[in-house]
DNA sequence: ACCGTGACGTGTC
DNA sequence: TGACACGCCACGG
């Protein structure tokens, strides 16, 4: 990832993550080299249904689907992850280490 | 230019 | 992974 701005790294980054495999804002954030995990939940800010980037499979290090609320309320994120084959119970990741999804692992 | 805020992380209890 | 505190960076008002 060569990208002048970290905002379409992380857009990538995303797009690479397999179906029903998930990933954390903290491993974005360090194998793209950025100090802060904010920034990569920034992003994704951005994100929310406008990019073809499926922010719905990033989640926090304790496995919880942080933003949630700020996805489709129709269509939550834990919906999706379940058609994908991910656990989800009460907007949190089950075997979370199992489904992880690490981009550095594949790179 | 200052301040508040936000989809977080790590350390500690 | 219960809760609390601190750090961290970018963006809007």
């Amino acid at each position: 990832m060569a990208a002048g701005n970290v905002f379409e790294d992380i857009y990538e980054v995303v797009c690479l993550i397999p179906e029903g495999r998930v990933t954390s804002y903290g491993a974005i954030a360090r194998y793209l080299g950025i100090k802060s995990a904010r920034m990569v939940g920034w992003a994704m800010n951005g994100l929310t249904g406008e990019k073809n980037v499926p922010a719905h499979r990033v989640v926090n290090s304790a496995g919880i689907l942080s933003g949630a609320s700020a996805f489709h309320p129709e269509n939550p994120m834990h919906k999706r992850l379940e058609a994908e084959g991910v656990t989800v119970k009460d907007n949190k990741v089950q075997n979370f280490k199992t489904v992880f999804w690490d981009p550095a692992a594949e790179l």
